[in-house]
RNA sequence: CUAAAUGGGA
């Protein structure tokens, strides 16, 4: 059973889901028992994938072979739906886990916080990490790094810095990801010189920017028509060896675009493909609607058809 | 063996 789970659960995390079940399935055909684990791997696929809807009938089977959700299962339920905006559904079962005779935990809480400042809601945020504190529990470095993040994603710098603060007080470090949200803030805001400092400030703490750290701020000079920028900061990123992902080269693709410059955004794309990072969705969205844009159908229609080729589905 | 945080398109 646990070879199962381990193999349903890497199926899931590949986006496979449909093969995740076509194990779940032959399981029960080779007489083995699905665990209250199985069922939290296979609802954790379902979540991933935004299918909430089936859920339930897993919900249902679950039941009828008598096991009951537990916190696992109640904070990836939880999660599914923060991820699909439905913060009712989320809070419901929230109050359910709690009348279900389960306390709602770290993980529990961090997801609801990620869910309110996903929503905008940070003053709700807030509230969620105030309860933690009045049930006697301790955020840990990932509640933290995302209440940075959720202020972060609003232009509130000051108040992600305050927790930052708050993080470091109480005897955490601050990890890349926490950084990279405050990368992400001071490029929100147009403010690329402060993000950059950040970026050079990591190698101090002892962290090393990653790939995201770099194409958070490759984004941000894109979006300020700065592509030439961009281009210095991949060259730095090769330079150090760290490895441009098809984000990086996307978000490229898309500043030279937007400036009209479809010849060097087809050069990148080039590059991508020669490097062999293979293009995704987004790439070839990208790229696609650029040559709408300038009324070149012929490529559009031939980029269109090559993604479809390579077996990535348009939508 | 399972759950929570960071970057790109329309």
């Amino acid at each position: 059973v646990v070879t199962y789970n381990t193999l349903i659960d890497a199926c899931c995390k590949l986006r496979r889901i449909d093969e995740a079940f076509g194990l779940f399935r032959s399981m029960v055909i080779k007489g083995l028992e699905p665990n209250l684990i199985t069922f939290n791997v296979v609802l954790n696929g379902l979540c991933r994938e935004g299918r909430m809807k089936e859920t339930s009938g897993i919900l249902d089977e679950m039941s009828r072979k008598g096991y009951v959700p537990d916190e696992v299962s109640y904070n990836t339920l939880i999660n599914g739906y923060c991820k699909e905006g439905n913060l009712h559904q989320a809070l419901f079962l929230h109050a359910e886990m709690v009348r279900n005779g389960l306390s709602p935990g770290v993980v529990t809480y961090t997801s609801l916080i990620d869910c309110m400042c996903k929503a905008g809601n940070l003053n709700r945020a807030i509230e969620f990490l105030d309860q933690m504190h009045v049930r006697g529990l301790s955020p840990n470095e990932r509640t933290y790094t995302t209440l940075i993040n959720g202020f972060s994603q609003q232009g509130l710098l000051n108040e992600a810095y305050r927790v930052l603060d708050e993080m470091i007080g109480s005897g955490f470090s601050p990890s890349v990801v926490t950084y990279n949200a405050l990368i992400n803030g001071h490029c929100l805001l147009g403010r690329i010189e402060e993000a950059t400092e950040v970026l050079q400030n990591m190698d101090g703490k002892g962290l090393t920017p990653d790939v995201v750290s770099y194409s958070t701020i490759i984004g941000g000079c894109c979006r300020n028509h700065d592509v030439d920028r961009a281009f210095q900061l991949k060259k730095e990123m090769d330079h150090k060896g760290i490895l441009p992902d098809a984000i990086t080269y996307s978000s490229i693709i898309r500043g030279l675009c937007e400036q009209r410059r479809l010849i060097d955004a087809f050069d990148v794309f080039r590059e991508m493909l020669y490097t062999g990072l293979p293009p995704d969705e987004f790439t070839y969205t990208t790229l696609i609607d650029a040559y709408c844009k300038e009324g070149d159908l012929n490529r559009a229609f031939d980029l269109h058809d090559e993604m479809i080729q390579k077996g990535i589905l348009p939508d």
